[in-house]
DNA sequence: TCCTCCCTGTTC
DNA sequence: GAACAGGGAGGA
């Protein structure tokens, strides 16, 4: 389930792979996986991908402004893949057939003349694609409203995210309009690593707690983003690669297990609608 | 602020 | 053959 450091491993390793191809066709093979607020895929045609970036969970291919005659209708200046749980982008020889899990192919055509594709592959088809304009980005709720981006952000500026906030602090940390790209995996393992209880209110951090949490989760993301991120069942990069932060969890996934700092049994709850894992023990 | 649904493969 | 995994939309 690619959260922030999986996303961000996917774009380093698709970055060279894509940047400066020409998108020279693209295609959806299921219309449920293109975002209702999208333009047609083949407005993104003779594009020039610039650079490959990410924003919270949302991998981003930046398009060079169209060079040459002027286009017929609006442009597209980005192309935003939202990979949810099962998504996938890799690039393939040109000839290469979809798979059964194929939802979008990108025809692309390298600098030195190579072509070669790029498949959106998705399982469970939760994942989106979006071809957007600046107009299109400020109608898209999801984006305008999508939080800071955790490892950019102060100690004063998360204190003040949490103000005022009764709900749970893993319903908080799992909120993208507070903080962006945390999901499941890094909301357990970060406060476990901070000692606070998923269950308390937001608003009842002191300073100092709110500081150590901010800390914790700024850790758990660079150590993750070291390793690749966590391959759990589903996620590879875009070299088809696992990572490795999986064997590093503290609770996520180890509900029962002995917690490794105290050595009594992690207890497995739900919070906010979520398999959550946490020490009763360790975290207050 | 919380719950249900979407979707499919894996596990029990 | 049911439970489960889970991000986000939408509704209660």
């Amino acid at each position: 389930m690619p959260e922030l450091p999986e996303v961000e491993t996917v774009a380093r390793t698709l970055r060279p792979q894509v940047q400066e191809c020409v998108l020279s066709g693209a295609e959806v093979l299921r219309a449920s996986s293109l975002h209702p607020l999208s333009l047609p895929l083949a407005a993104l045609t003779g594009r020039r991908i610039a650079d490959v970036g990410r924003r919270g969970k949302l991998l981003l291919l930046h398009l060079a402004p169209p060079d040459g005659a002027p286009e017929s209708g609006p442009a597209p200046d980005m192309l935003a893949v939202h990979l949810r749980m099962t998504g996938r982008l890799m690039t393939w020889p040109r000839s290469t057939p979809p798979g059964p899990h194929t939802r979008c192919i990108f025809d692309l055509r390298a600098p030195d003349g190579d072509a070669r594709r790029l498949f959106f592959d998705d399982t469970r088809a939760f994942g989106l694609v979006l071809a957007a304009t600046p107009e299109i980005r400020q109608a898209w709720d999801f984006w305008r409203e999508l939080g800071p981006e955790p490892l950019e952000i102060g100690a004063r500026a998360f204190a003040a995210l949490l103000k005022g906030r009764g709900a749970a602090l893993k319903a908080v940390l799992l909120d993208q309009k507070v903080i962006a790209g945390i999901g499941n995996i890094y909301a357990d393992e970060s406060l476990f690593q901070a000692g606070l209880d998923p269950r308390r209110k937001a608003a009842g951090l002191s300073p100092a707690q709110s500081r150590c949490l901010l800390a914790a989760l700024q850790d758990v993301l660079r150590r993750s983003i070291a390793q690749c991120g966590s391959s759990i069942r589903d996620y590879r990069d875009a070299n088809g690669d696992v990572g490795a932060f999986q064997n590093s969890f503290a609770v996520y996934g180890r509900g029962g297990a002995a917690c490794v700092r105290c050595g009594r049994p992690l207890e497995k709850i739900r919070v906010a609608g979520r398999a959550t894992v946490f020490c009763p023990h360790c975290q207050k």
